[in-house]
DNA sequence: GCGGGTAGACAGACCTGTCTTTCTTTCCAG
DNA sequence: CTGGAAAGAAAGACAGGTCTGTCTACCCGC
């Protein structure tokens, strides 16, 4: 069922024999590399078939319209990113909610050190396209299943009040990444120190009175 | 030497004799309206020539690309948004530094229940055009003075550390940003709340020992 | 007369999306 | 196992639109 293939899903050259991924993975691949550093519009579709050595038709056969491909771009940018990389890490890092809540900030300050940093895709693709737009309004979706996210962990750690908590905890993690996507490269621990003040003001006083 | 016109800088139909804004400033309205709620690539020439009621030719003589005319709009926009609205705003209503830093989000609260709230141009700009572009970068430096305001007001109030201070503070005037975008209209309030705990961070502890 | 404005044609590049032609792979009947 | 149909992919021409930027032709006020 499962394939091992090369990371790129292209043959080395001289490599004759190497898998080849199907075309509309190595549409979706070079979709990822492309628009997740430079957006939606800056990138034509001929730049996506010659990337991905795919046919234009074979590009429209899988995807009807740039569009199109854009949406399972933000899909997979959910599935790698946010699921795959910034809740994963956090989990497997930390092993209780409120330490993972945390963790998340360790994560972002390793991400920011990296120099293809390229800032959160659905904040990008949102302010680019506007709220209007279908993709805009999809990454308002994928920044709520964030939040989402957030608040189960705010659920599971007892805090009071987690859906206001969410909010505010994701507000830190936006500001940090635009303040890491202007070259600060301490914006992860700036919004720590911040989210550890909201964790104490979210911790339900144990003398609660009845 | 100043001259009484119109807001849009254009008669209004029917109105002959209705003072007309010289060209430049023509188009450099239409510029301000268009680029501050749609974005640089999303405008073209063509729009903004029919917008301000210029020729071609009188648009390419006074800005030599469509760059250039972007250029002169975020520098506005500092003059306008920055200075004029959120620091002007930030000292009428507020006499001591620290009051002053906190009236901001008491702007930024005004500012994000008007329906026509376009985010932050130097923001929007910057993760359109990407830090490589003179654009992003014209941008990176409007937001560097934002945080020079933040620094001489944590000055001013005597808090220790400015320089860290101005860079959490701003962090959580983008993320409050960015939330309001996506359309939480209480965005503000909670920053507020967490800027209140990074003041108290920053005080000089009175009772420091030496 | 001349500098600056208006109006708009035009060039050349680029964009999305369609279509044609040729080649390869797959799969099923016999 | 083989022949052949059908599906999918490669390569690229092409259409129709949009974009930035240039250029011509005319007009008006100083």
């Amino acid at each position: 069922m499962t394939l091992r293939i090369e990371a790129d899903g292209r043959a080395a050259t001289g490599a004759p024999a190497v898998v080849r991924l199907d075309p509309r993975e190595r549409i979706l691949t070079a979709a990822y590399a492309l628009f997740s550093r430079r957006g939606i519009r800056d990138v034509g579709v001929d730049e996506l078939i010659r990337e991905s050595g795919v046919a234009k038709a074979t590009f429209y056969r899988h995807f009807p319209s740039k569009d199109d491909l854009a949406l399972a771009f933000l899909e997979r940018r959910d599935h790698v990113w946010t699921t795959g990389y910034v809740v994963a890490e956090a989990m497997r890092r930390a092993d209780t909610a409120e330490q993972r809540l945390l963790a998340v900030f360790d994560v972002f300050d390793e991400w920011f050190q990296r120099e293809d940093f390229e800032a959160c895709s659905f904040v990008n693709v949102l302010l680019e396209m506007g709220a209007g737009h279908p993709l805009g309004q999809a990454c308002v979706d994928y920044l709520g299943r964030i939040r989402n996210q957030l608040r189960r962990w705010g659920d599971e750690a007892g805090l009071a009040d987690t859906e206001a908590f969410a909010n505010s905890w994701h507000l830190l993690m936006k500001g940090a990444i635009i303040l890491a996507a202007e070259g600060d490269r301490q914006a992860a621990s700036r919004a720590r120190t911040m989210a550890g003040w909201l964790l104490e003001a979210h911790r339900p006083r144990p003398e609660a009175a009845g």
